[in-house]
DNA sequence: AATGAATGAGGATTCATTCAT
DNA sequence: AATGAATGAATCCTCATTCAT
């Protein structure tokens, strides 16, 4: 996995660099949630960085650069979140509904991240740009991989050629809970939600005569 | 449907105001799609517009009215895209898969309208965003009614309280043909996404014993 | 004579862009030779032109745009003061003296302005920068000119490869009125000055023969 | 020549103070030629110079204090540069052409620290202007001294009070070496240059009983 | 109704200099 | 002596909006 150019900085220490952007970033995620990309200053990301204003730009070029490192960052968390879930089962039909359920808690739980990514990806200059979506584009093979197995092991029964759609589908639904929040959580709790998209993308998936009775609410 | 209150402007004729709205949001849409709402002046909103920069004024009264207008207009196409469609049929078996279809051709058709709004209703004042999104949950319900109209009429069988969520589940598989082109578009034609998408949702729907053998792999 | 592309402006009056222009040319001229071009700063300019700060960028797209606006009017000026004064005369022995004479004066009085060209071309980008040159040799063109027109009429005896080094000279001799004030103010005046750079540039270009005696004081 | 209050040093060690000092200008010469004073920075020329940012400023109290070392150097190397030419010869009608073809050769030489010169002074502190300055002057001295000396010994016959003047356009006419390459070059080669001028000063000094026949066109 | 010149608050970024280590 | 991270005042420029004509 090729190292792409890192963001440039006059500073020598790396542990230093590391600390003093995750500050920024802290802060910029903060300020970037609650009044977007555009209605965020500079300065205010200093500030609220705990540093003076020339001092972020001895870790940032631009501000472009910090929106790039706030996807990043939650591209990290979100992968790290996903890992920690996805252990344990043995046969996919038994283990997929577990990792969804984690991954629409983890939605859940970073929703203001995800929301962020969703509406902020787009100002992010076209170099950029291209990375970020690689890494969502990884995520979604994560859930590929998922659908792979689960046909190898017998537990689906879809075409290859559907695998990464789905996988698309699932990212998208994930997300979803994060940016339709303002019509979905007047209706459903994360629990209704999660248990209703589980059992739906099982109905894709799964052949008739493996889908015990039962299973949309057994499980 | 109460008309909340209009944009106000001092031209009196009606006519004319439309008139003249019509051609700003024409060259609105077109900028923003480019350069984005942050990314567009006012300036060259009025010049394309064949509008002198005051001028443009007498006709709305902030940058965000302008957007406000863009995503309605947005929405009123894809609606009357969308009433086009729905048309014949008997059971809502054999009449779904042809509005999806549809639907998807519509996003397929407005994606660039369709991504604009996906990018740019958080730039809107409160006040308009609830109305932006009124109207996308209206177009929601559009496929819940239908889901319900199948529910009846037998030809699917799915808990009530599912329905709500489906027809969001719909909406945003169809507007992902758009937000996540980037990806898409390289695995998957618009034909073998609409095929892909309809068929499994036709599996989450579609009792077993309505499920004519062959169906899912036939096509 | 191509008329190299003008400065941008929205503006549409030429009048006024004119006008505007000139307001911006005088305040600017001023500051600069008082501070230095990166001395000054363009909210000054601005307010020293009776402008808005963004007015100022209505007619103007930079702060380079500027300096090339005072450079080309500093030209226009010299040049325009040397029109007036080239006129009369029969043959060149007596009538470069008398240019000459007129050349110091206009060097004299508009020595802050000379002063300024010599400091701060070089901070014109190159595209101004060639243009401002061009105007500068087209100067020492026009001595050239008038050494080939004395030559021809027998009042001087050079080489004509020299020629165009002697135009150059004319005006670093002059100029030097201008950049070399802080010495020789102390030690001459106009009159003393422009009595002996005439004198000694007479003895280069005169042959001994046509030399008649006391030609240095009596003229 | 008392040595006016040199720049303050925390250093101790002289040799030290001189080493790093020479670093520092090396750098900034080389930087200030290509970009500019203005457009240099103290990070780079630090940087250059193999100095840390602080350490910088341990051997300099300003950006302005290395103009000045820079201006003083520059000086100072024509100086020594002249002073290796100034040597054999008899009578000044025989020496001053050779002293003024190694001048030019000098400025040759040296053309981008007197180009350097020529638009940077004017950025220095009026403190440290005179001083500049006073060198210049100090220059141009030293060709007024030749001059005497030539009227004394019978080579020149100019007016006393001419000399000066005559001093500093020598200097001038040989720093326009530099200062119009940008005409210049394109015209004439160094070594044309030298006997233009060379011959153009000789006509206005040397009284016409001693110039023998042929001086001027003969080379 | 139409126009477009005028505006100033605001924003991203730079850089000479300092100071604790 | 050497260092380099920290700083904030200062700079150029933009742009939504107004208003006199």
């Amino acid at each position: 996995m090729k190292r792409t150019d890192p963001i440039a900085t006059p500073v020598k220490d790396p542990e230093l660099v590391r600390l003093r952007r995750e500050q920024i970033v802290a802060a910029a995620t903060k300020l970037f949630s609650e009044k977007g990309y555009h209605g965020t200053t500079t300065r205010e990301i200093a500030r609220t960085s705990g540093l003076g204003t020339g001092t972020l730009y001895e870790y940032v070029n631009s501000k472009e650069d910090i929106l790039y490192l706030v996807c990043d960052m939650i591209h990290t968390q979100v992968e790290e979140r996903l890992k920690l879930v996805s252990c344990e089962g043995d046969r996919m039909i038994d283990r997929l509904p577990v990792i969804l359920s984690g991954f629409f808690k983890v939605m859940d739980d970073l929703q203001e991240l995800v929301l962020l990514i969703y509406q902020e990806t787009k100002s992010l200059p076209s170099e950029y740009m291209v990375r970020v979506l690689a890494r969502e584009e990884q995520i979604s093979e994560y859930f590929a991989n998922l659908l792979h197995a689960g046909i190898a092991d017998g537990s689906f029964s879809v075409e290859p050629e559907v695998v990464s759609l789905m996988a698309h589908n699932i990212m998208v639904l994930g997300q979803m809970w994060a940016f339709r929040r303002w019509s979905l959580q007047y209706k459903y709790s994360l629990q209704a939600f999660t248990e209703t998209q589980t059992s739906l993308l099982m109905r894709e998936l799964v052949a008739p005569e493996n889908l015990r009775k039962g299973d949309e609410n057994g499980n």
